[in-house]
DNA sequence: ACAATGCACTCTGAATTCAATCTTCGTCGA
DNA sequence: TCGACGAAGATTGAATTCAGAGTGCATTGT
């Protein structure tokens, strides 16, 4: 018999819907929470509630505000500049251990996941374009064969998510990444561990000074 | 003026005393954490003391016992290498970019802490030696200059200090961590990136298999 | 004697209530 | 007219209460 199973309590329930309200960009960034309100929305206490938004404050996906609570946090270049930093070295680490551990389900399982990312371009949807990058890197998270990395990056994550949202909208060059993506796969069915972290690395480092000329060129003229 | 310390809130101070218990052993791996027990001890209400442990479980310093709660996560030897991965890794990121940004700062306060590691090892306490460990990697992570290394190795650093614990008391090597520790503040000092970064991560790795090895020869026989 | 069933107790997740703090708006005085 | 004081309202942190789920023990039947 399969074990039935237990939906999540109410705390994972309000944590994955603020993360999702606040990736989609409902939520902006500096906007203030207020647990009664977040409450009433979601038809439950502001215990749960509360109990979702310290974790989330923990992970800086929200930030203090002395004496106004807590607001969403703001896309800050230098932010996202040490996400990606945080990203590059440890999704270096997991291709390395990916490359030595796990080359085979990489290769049963990895194609798959890089021709869907190469239609979700050619759709055009950025909301795909986005869903398939992430599926693509937690796929790597997965290989790694480390439990740790994936909840580290967790939040960052969904940061980078909104950031790419905000990007990408207007400025797509998302073409070459799924080059990038094919390249770092291939060093880890080959067990070259040492090529798939320096092709992560680099793909980090790139992805990272797109983003952050980006925002940058977004603040400053506006 | 100087922004008066507000009191951290019960819940840190729960967290805290309660990672105190762990890391000095008082609270033993696979312990029961019964809530009112926490909160009566500490007199405080549940409240605090259930969003402490919810932020604990979410680090993996307490862990799911379906069924009964929450135990005190135990110390698993493949739990300890996966966390050396990830603190290899990342510290390795740490002395990369303190060593491109922060030399100098490096060069004024790092002389200091590696001298009173040396210190607490010649004390022969193991208490003092540990202490001095974490203040070192915690100036480390300070000098890297990204604010997103700390928080991501609080727990993992609370853990570590368990397992070195355990293991130190019987069993002392650790004379010459603090000539890694010199090489590597060295190294930063001298604005050498890539050599900072390599000899943190072979300081870790060599820690990680000293910790695995001697765990798993307590844990066989026993 | 052993296994299965039922009951009582314990513990947790969630809701509700309470108190203290901070903000903001209005008013008064210089 | 500007600034300071004060009161009211809003919002959070913490305590208390409530209900549901699970465990372990006792009891009963084979």
């Amino acid at each position: 018999m399969k074990a039935l199973a237990a939906q999540p309590n109410l705390v994972e329930q309000v944590r994955d819907a603020l993360l999702e309200e606040i990736a989609s960009g409902r939520m902006q960034p500096g906007e203030r929470i207020i647990q009664e309100q977040i409450a009433q929305a979601l038809g439950v206490s502001r215990q749960p509630v509360q109990q979702a938004l310290l974790l989330l404050r923990d992970q800086s996906v929200l930030r203090d505000a002395p004496g106004r609570g807590l607001i969403v946090a703001p896309l800050d270049p230098d932010h996202v500049r040490h996400i990606y930093e945080m990203r590059a070295a440890i999704e270096g680490l997991a291709c390395r251990l990916a490359a030595r551990t796990n080359a085979g389900q990489a290769r049963k399982q990895g194609p798959a996941l890089v021709q869907a990312g190469r239609k979700a371009v050619a759709g055009g949807s950025v909301a795909k374009m986005i869903a398939a990058d992430i599926r693509f890197h937690e796929f790597l998270y997965g290989l790694s064969g480390n439990p740790l990395i994936a909840p580290a990056l967790g939040a960052h994550l969904t940061y980078t998510q909104r950031v790419m949202g905000e990007v990408l909208v207007r400025d797509q060059k998302p073409r070459d990444i799924w080059d990038q993506h094919a390249a770092i796969l291939q060093a880890i069915v080959a067990g070259d561990a040492d090529r798939a972290e320096s092709l992560a690395r680099e793909h980090l480092l790139q992805a990272s000074a797109f983003m952050v000329s980006r925002l940058q060129a977004r603040h400053e003229p506006g």
